[in-house]
DNA sequence: GTGCGTGCAAACATTTTGCAACTTT
DNA sequence: AAAGTTGCAAAATGTTTGCACGCAC
């Protein structure tokens, strides 16, 4: 059997999740392994309150989600998603093997999938011209899915 | 001297703003002249803080001003915008002369400028694959302008 | 042991809602 | 007169902060 790659397949274990949070100078803490680690293996960017509702019989506070997630932004191991919702997303980054990509949502059932590709050549030669520097892009779309149209 | 035609230029005065409201079936009343001249006249999306601040000695609740932007989105006269920041921001759309466009945040001052062109047919063509069907793109660079860079 | 991490409570920011009074049609 | 609009107060949702205690290094 083949196993498909797929965009999101970099899906740590405790002990990667750990050298992870090693080489970015955080603690190894239970929690921070524990976000680390749900947010690596899920499919789609997890909002703070699902990452939140992962911790079953382990507790966590909610702040603590936030300013974990604020870190891991600082640090550079995460990328800050928005996908039209009245908060944010989150993704990890693997410096080694990610690409970029962009997401779209459905804006019936709100499931989320990947595109890989991006050609923005010519956007980026306009935002070039604006005078812009360290631009980023946020593209994002919005539609209804197979099973919703 | 010659006048240069900005993407923003559909400026409206009190009675396009009224005929406007008329055409969608909004009633007639101060505040919601009021929101979408503001609105119009704006070379940027505007916040609803933005709108409700812009109400100087005339007052409005700002729960109004929400109920007004629900109204009018759900109307088709103005267009939700995400550009990374917590809450969103709304522009008029009109449907005679507007063409599609996209725009460019400054990550330090905030400042916002338009993009005009967009070529994303490589982009689109991949999300027709994935079999999604209306599909709308939000795209939004964020970056850092002449004076900040 | 020191400094960072965490839970809790409170505060803040943004948005929504119920209701009574008022305005538009 | 009927239907829609508004202000006010309260609540809901999402996020941040201060502080005291606890854990990682």
């Amino acid at each position: 059997m083949v196993m498909k790659k797929t965009c999101c397949s970099h899906k740590l274990d405790l002990k990667k999740a750990q050298e992870l949070l090693s080489t970015h100078q955080i603690s190894r803490t239970k929690i921070k392994t524990h976000i680390l680690i749900s947010l690596s293996q899920s499919n789609h960017p997890l909002s703070v309150l699902e990452i939140f509702e992962s911790f079953k019989k382990d507790t966590c506070d909610i702040s603590t989600v936030f300013r974990t997630i604020t870190q891991f932004k600082e640090k550079g191991l995460v990328k800050e998603i928005n996908l039209g919702e009245s908060f944010f997303r989150y993704e990890t980054i693997n410096h080694t093997s990610d690409h970029h990509h962009h997401h779209i949502r459905c804006r019936d059932c709100g499931s989320i999938k990947l595109i890989e590709k991006c050609d923005l050549s010519v956007l980026e030669k306009m935002v070039n011209r604006l005078g812009f520097k360290n631009v980023e892009h946020h593209l994002e779309f919005i539609g209804q899915c197979s099973e919703c149209a």
